[in-house]
RNA sequence: GCGAGAGUGGUGGAACUGGUAGACACGCAAGCCUUAGGAGCUUGUGGCUCACGCCGUGGGGGUUCGAAUCCCCCCUCUCGCACCA
């Protein structure tokens, strides 16, 4: 016998083309009854080869889709290009070709890559940010952030990256300070920058987290990203003047432990409260501190620092004298700039007393709990709760009672004020980078920052700019053309904006232009964007946790209060994908250990490779590559491409299927298996669990093979078992064979749509209905129930279903060895899990 | 330092609300079939033991009739945050 194989080299490419002349995936979006938006982040176009990741992430969404396509939901599935940022300006630098050159051609390249994968994308819905039909929509959000004051210039200590010459958000400064682009430490520096105001949202982005079905991983670093904190502001009137310091602290239950306070060196107050003769040494330490880098700065590791401004403020509840000192592990960019020194509790402020000999006084007592532990002993402060002393009235009360009290307390002194803080801060926005979308203000002498008129959008990127990197300043601003332009409210001679957006920017709303790409009066269809979003289901990296996802759900809900949206939230539920490793190390091309996925596929095919990368792995784990996983998936599609072969007959013209026994245990067992298979396989697959998805299918498939009476001349070989084996039901058989084509169709598209095409169903496969499975079915009559003799399995047996307990137990006390094992002991006691097991405790 | 997640055969990985640990594969072994085979088929495969059996989910305790799963302590790894007051 011939081997029996398939070639993917031929099946795939013809079937993607009637795929395409089908018009398979453009999706009447206006039509569309249950709609299903399933998003995949999109893509940056760099020039190389489509990678591992692409595949790893791309080919099980729309694995996920197509299979939400065959449960009847009408599924958009769109891709688009992140095309704005700084890989392709850097590759310019270095190169001299054009960013927008490099940039087309490699959205053109990845296109036809992206096409290999026999995805459902839908080619007429698709977005490029860098395009001017799409960013003269992103200037078009900029000016109605800016037009409801949600966008603002301010002059700010802003981090700056002196390798990318470029301001960057806070967001995107990463592990000890450094730029997440290219691991250069990051400086600041005072500039005067655009900002969105998402602080304003702190509150809304941090409550309607709860209701996402995201992972709690991701929620979680979305809270400590925007890092609420309750506690109360407290004004100390500052002695001898009428000035006041408000601190910040969430700890108002240790205020009669104050022994100092402490600002942060560039506070504002701190030249006007600072004494004659301390004033050159407290200038002299600020100008240290800001000289140091912000990771010398803010490590923990540092010794405290600081210097006495001479001044004392007012204890607003005993009316003590408390120093006033400056140092510099207080940050002007948290709470109110200014803290009061608890040295007893708080760890900062006991490190601080110490290294400046200051006094430390006690105000809650430890736990005895804690005092065993490490806190609470001396050199160390303690900063769990307990019984307050020496605090007034306070004393002797619990700690946490005090907290409101005390609140209360200043609050009605008009010394203080409850208040919530956050480490949010505001989203920097502005690049001095070429290759994004321009701010669309002018800067005019007469009448300050004027709006582009909407009329005037896009402000075109100009395509002959130096855009060489030089001394802190848009290559845009050495373009005298764009520059000089006409006031749009004076007439006079103005200038434009020289910065361009942070292409988060882009990425924060690209999923509204998905729905109406070419419409050229408004950014997006409010009808069609209220239908489809929030996305039902988004996929992508954990690493855009505090980043885009944060930045696009801001987006959302700003757009919502200017009233151009009615929606809350971007995406509804949400999954990351793991990262495939080469040899335990993240692929990159700087290490040269990239994986191309191009050798495989073209041995193996997309649908092999697709499946490999599904099976392989825990998909949201991710893994380590490896060579030998992909051949044991394709061959194990080859197996099922000989089971279809092999049972062809079944399909013919008037065949006449054998009835076999409807009865046997073969058909019984098939029956099972197929509804078995089908139930894993839809459960799984809903969970983004491709793994056991298609454990479940080989299930099936070895059952199939198991039960079918192969005509031996079939087989490649005859089997050297020929016992005959129970007959088996054809109609049965085939039933369940067009179940694992049906099943297989999300996982390997191309090799389901040819078996679909061979037992003579029409195509598309993708608009088959799902396989329903039957509970009843399921719920055999049989079960198999364990026999435990204190706790230790001993035996088993099949028993009806459902039998009650009773039964069970004497059926158990009797079956094969047990009553051996049990030797005459009492049965002191039985425990029986219905269906599941016995367990006889002697 | 704080927070989150993870640790299961030689390997990738399964295991619902505590209920037969190791599904499904890879690899390996034996056999079959083949001119040939990185093809196909059958069987076996956690460890120790001739066997009865015992031991096994990072380590140590605990709860329970029963623990990979729950609780406590510890170790290791990964990822966030990192003087946030």
């Amino acid at each position: 016998m011939t081997e029996i194989r398939y070639d993917p080299r031929e099946i795939e490419p013809r079937w993607r083309r009637a795929w395409e002349e089908m018009g398979l995936f453009r999706t009447d979006l206006g039509g569309a009854e249950r709609p299903c938006y399933a998003l995949v982040m999109l893509p940056y176009p760099s020039g190389d080869r489509l990678h591992v990741g692409h595949w790893y992430h791309y080919g099980p969404a729309d694995s996920w889709a197509r299979f939400m396509r065959m449960r009847e939901r009408d599924v958009f599935e769109p891709i688009g290009f992140d095309a704005f940022g700084l890989p392709a300006e850097n590759y310019a630098i270095r190169t001299g070709i054009h960013p927008k050159d490099s940039t087309d051609r490699n959205v053109a390249n990845m296109i036809e890559q992206l096409r290999t994968m026999g995805a459902m994308w839908d080619w007429a819905h698709t977005a490029n940010t860098s395009d001017p039909s799409f960013y003269r929509w992103t200037q078009w959000i900029f000016l109605e952030l800016y037009r409801a004051g949600l966008a603002y210039r301010k002059a700010a200590p802003v981090w700056w990256c002196p390798t990318d010459q470029t301001v960057l958000a806070n967001e995107q400064v990463v592990e000890a300070n450094v730029c997440e682009r290219c691991g250069t430490p990051v400086e600041k520096r005072d500039l005067t920058q655009w900002f969105f105001r998402i602080t304003d949202y702190a509150e809304e982005l941090l409550s309607s987290l709860d209701d996402l079905e995201w992972p709690e991983r991701t929620k979680t670093l979305q809270r400590n990203w925007i890092g609420r904190s309750e506690g109360v502001e407290i004004e100390w009137p500052v002695e001898g003047t009428d000035l006041a310091i408000r601190t910040f602290t969430t700890r108002p239950d240790t205020i009669y432990g104050v022994t100092f306070l402490v600002l942060a060196p560039e506070h504002s107050l701190v030249e006007r409260i600072t004494t004659d003769e301390r004033l050159k040494a407290v200038l002299d330490y600020r100008d240290r501190a800001r000289r140091l880098s912000e990771i010398e700065r803010t490590s923990t590791e540092a010794e405290k620092t600081g210097e006495p401004t001479g001044a004392c403020a007012i204890h607003p509840l005993t009316g003590e004298r408390i120093p006033i000192w400056v140092a510099d592990f207080v940050l002007l960019t948290y709470g109110t700039g200014a803290v009061q020194g608890v040295p007893a509790h708080d760890e900062r402020d006991y490190d601080f007393a110490a290294a400046l000999d200051l006094p430390v006084r006690w105000v809650i007592e430890a736990e005895p709990e804690d005092q065993a532990s490490k806190q609470g002993l001396p050199g160390q402060a303690y900063t769990g709760h307990g019984t307050v002393v020496d605090s007034g009235r306070y004393t002797g009360m619990r700690s946490e009672d005090m907290l409101p009290r005390v609140v209360a307390h200043l609050e009605s002194a008009a010394s203080g004020e409850a208040r919530v803080h956050y480490r949010l801060r505001d989203w920097l926005v502005s690049r001095q980078r070429y290759w994004g979308a321009p701010i669309p203000i002018i800067h005019c002498e007469e009448c300050g920052e004027v709006p582009i008129p909407d009329e005037d959008l896009p402000v075109e990127l100009p395509y002959d700019v130096d855009f060489s990197l030089g001394a802190g300043k848009s290559p845009l601003e050495r373009s005298e053309s764009f520059m000089q332009v006409e006031c749009p409210s004076c007439r006079g001679a103005a200038r434009r904006d020289p910065d361009t957006m942070d292409t988060f920017v882009d990425s924060s709303w690209y999923f509204l232009r998905y729905l109406s790409p070419h419409d050229e009066e408004r950014p997006w269809d409010r009808a069609l964007a209220e239908k489809w979003c929030p996305v039902y289901q988004y996929s992508g990296g954990i690493e855009h946790s505090v980043l885009h996802l944060l930045y696009a759900r801001f987006m959302v809900k700003a757009l919502r209060d200017l009233g151009h949206l009615g929606l809350d939230e971007p995406f509804r539920r949400l999954v990351h994908q793991g990262t495939i490793t080469n040899q335990g190390a993240k692929m990159s091309k700087s290490r040269d250990n990239v994986i191309t996925p191009d050798s495989y596929i073209a041995e193996y095919g997309a649908d092999a490779f697709r499946a490999y990368l599904m099976f392989g792995f825990a998909w949201r784990e991710g893994g380590d590559w490896k060579d030998e996983g992909i051949r044991a998936i394709a061959g194990w599609l080859q197996r099922v491409w000989r089971l279809v072969q092999l049972h062809r007959r079944l399909w013919s013209e008037g065949a006449a299927l054998a009835q076999g026994d409807p009865d046997s245990d073969a058909t019984r067992a098939l029956i099972l298996a197929r509804h078995r298979a089908v139930r894993g396989a839809t459960e799984d697959l809903e969970a983004w669990q491709f793994n056991t998805a298609i454990a479940r299918i080989m299930e099936l498939v070895n059952a199939c093979y198991q039960h079918s009476q192969l005509d031996p001349a079939l087989r490649d070989s005859t089997p050297r078992d020929s016992t005959p084996r129970d007959p088996v039901s054809e109609t049965v058989l085939r039933e369940a064979i067009e179940t694992v084509v049906c099943l297989l169709a999300p996982i390997a598209p191309h090799l389901a749509e040819e078996l679909w095409a061979m037992i003579g169903r029409k195509p598309p496969v993708v608009d088959a209905p799902w396989p329903e499975y039957d509970p009843d079915v399921l719920a055999t009559e049989e079960v198999t129930v364990v026999i435990q003799v204190n706790g230790k399995v001993r035996d088993e047996m099949r028993v009806a279903r459902d039998l009650p307990e009773k039964e069970i137990e004497a059926l158990a006390l009797t079956h094969g060895r047990i009553p051996t094992l049990i030797d005459g002991k009492a049965v002191r006691k039985v425990v029986v899990v219905p269906n599941r097991l016995v367990n006889l405790v002697v």
